[in-house]
DNA sequence: CTGAAAGCGCTAACAA
DNA sequence: TTGTTAGCGCTTTCAG
């Protein structure tokens, strides 16, 4: 025994080829024992054994990018987002959650792919899709039809929260228009008749879809949305902030709203932060509600709507690996496919009956 | 003109063979062209000109898996991790942020890899090392001396706060311990004489350095910790929640601590949310401060300690790529290198003089 | 039951 | 300046 307890070498791990040698077989031997035995021919027990044997020698391990390559397939699925702001926010980390758990429980692995925003996506994706992944998760992409149209056929995609259709791409979504509407709905039912909402960015067709909601909640019970009642912001807290902070500015000494819907957690929360300041209490002054139940609104209690972010990862994954085995077996392109997941409302502790009095914007 | 606007082939992508049998030239002279020509010789811009027009015309993109087999090299890291409690928490989505931007600006990917707990990491490494890496962070890995000799020695790594030294593996640290030393000698500083340690898990050797921080700046001024000043929580906001309710139940009517220093930013705002249920505020009749400094801090203004996890991100993989290079040149194989980053304290609005009277416990 | 041969798409030596 | 020849490590026909 030299010095060197393990006699294998340093630089490479063993391959199939060092394996047979050390047997006495072909690598394709041990590839049909060591790795999927992919032909119907068998290997006798004894040669298995020795097989077997060398490959623990030898720490012998497939190597995934050779089998990659002669399979077609990497067992790597990719995950395409944004960074807003320049980092990546509670909604990519829930349905994150979602994707790589649904991707690990199907053996794939999960490469992550953020660019500063969907305009490069037209010019980055084609070389993301260059055979280092199967198929491609579209995460709330803001993309044109034209673009859309130009996406390389030779990878499966499926989007999430995408803002448009894609020809051939499967769909995620949540009813965004339903769950803004059932939990404004709910507020007037509280009493409330005074909610302010700061909604997201013109951009975002997911921000559209809640002002929708909110409108027809309030069109249902007669009361009509003047459009100093909706604001917007970026969908940071950090906007929540400043959006509200002018507002209030702007209407010193009148009556403050009863309520704010949020178009995310994190804009309820920069809200609740600036009513904490100016000395008003949540909910019992003000009840403030946020929108997708990120970890954010888990934390903190915060009332909400449930968008089943990491559910919705799972469905695209399941969607993805579908079109990926059908593509695998030489199967009828792309069909699209779209599923709409239901929302749900998270009572927290935000959310109240409004006040009794009317508290006035200090 | 067919009903197919583009003359390519559905299946597969046009490869550099195809290019160069459309401009009636070798394969190779293709590579040379598109890729990165890496041999001395050139090719006559008559030439080039016919390879590019032959690529434009059959959509070339290279393929990553085959250029990866080539070069042993497939610009791609890993990241490995836990699911603490079945999700991604905050701290990974910092230290990703970082991992992400510092891989992309030095064009490599980034895959992750999610195990249930560290256990597993022993069993899951060496498959997760076979050619589809070129490299692997391990984020606060819990890892025992044995499994970490056990690493295979073909790929580099680099370790973020990990719990034991591994030989010949990178590693990247913040100073915790003087973070948590610094915010609670402000904390006594201000006054505050009984502050409650929300720990994290007794597994974790970060929660231990807080606890020495603790221990030590309370030394300093010559105070004594009790035992039953400091609780475990498991990083968790439900944690800090449940474990403070218990506290709190078993010293009924006794006086309240003036401050609570919780192990990081989601025990912190379990803590908060149990003290305004029970009607008190914070800060005025009780501080809480959390540690960290993630995006829930910075929604909420929470008085934290800052660790700088997304700069922790960006030297990890510095340290990494630095490996990745020596190695593919055939340099010296790894070389430990530490980096200890220093924290920084975040004021944040829930921490404050202790209040003038004391407040009992509900 | 086993081995030989060809090829996945690309790169890197060597000839021409 | 260009083409030829080998691989990278694995899988998959097709013969023995």
């Amino acid at each position: 025994m030299s010095d060197q307890a393990k006699p294998r070498k340093a630089r490479h791990a063993a391959t199939l080829a060092d394996v047979g040698r050390e047997a006495g077989v072909s690598a394709m031997a041990a590839s049909t024992v060591l790795n999927g035995a992919r032909t119907s021919t068998r290997i006798s027990d004894e040669t298995r054994q020795r097989i077997l044997a060398a490959a623990d020698k030898l720490q012998y391990r497939p190597n995934a990018t050779a089998r990659g390559l002669a399979e077609r397939r990497l067992n790597t699925i990719g995950l395409a987002t944004t960074l807003s702001g320049n980092e990546l926010n509670q909604y990519f980390l829930e349905v994150f959650n979602g994707v790589i758990e649904a991707a690990a429980a199907a053996g794939q692995n999960t490469t992550v792919f953020a660019m500063p925003d969907w305009q490069q996506v037209g010019s980055r994706l084609p070389a993301i899709c260059d055979g280092r992944i199967d198929g491609l998760i579209l995460l709330a992409p803001l993309i044109n039809p034209d673009d859309a149209a130009q996406l390389p056929d030779h990878t499966p995609f499926v989007a999430i929260h995408a803002n448009h259709a894609m020809p051939g791409v499967g769909h995620v979504a949540s009813d965004e228009e339903a769950g803004a509407h059932a939990m404004v709905a709910h507020m007037l039912s509280l009493g409330h008749r005074r909610v302010l909402h700061l909604a997201g960015p013109n951009t975002s067709s997911g921000a559209q879809r809640r002002i929708d909601g909110f409108r027809r909640a309030h069109a249902e019970v007669g009361l009509t949305v003047n459009p100093g009642q909706i604001l917007h912001s970026d969908y940071s807290a950090a906007s929540g902030r400043r959006v509200l902070t002018e507002w209030l500015e702007r209407h010193r000494g009148q009556p403050m709203p009863e309520a704010i819907f949020a178009a995310n957690d994190a804009v309820a929360l920069g809200c609740i932060d600036i009513l904490a300041g100016l000395g008003l209490r949540v909910p019992q002054d003000v009840s403030v509600v946020g929108f997708d139940d990120t970890l954010l609104a888990r934390t903190t209690r915060l009332a909400t709507v449930r968008q089943p972010l990491r559910d919705m990862g799972h469905q695209a994954v399941a969607l993805l690996m579908q079109a990926i085995e059908a593509k695998h077996r030489g199967q009828p392109a792309r069909q699209a496919t779209e599923v709409l997941l239901p929302t749900e409302l998270v009572p927290g502790q935000t959310l109240s009956a409004p006040p009794a009095h009317t508290v006035l914007i200090p």
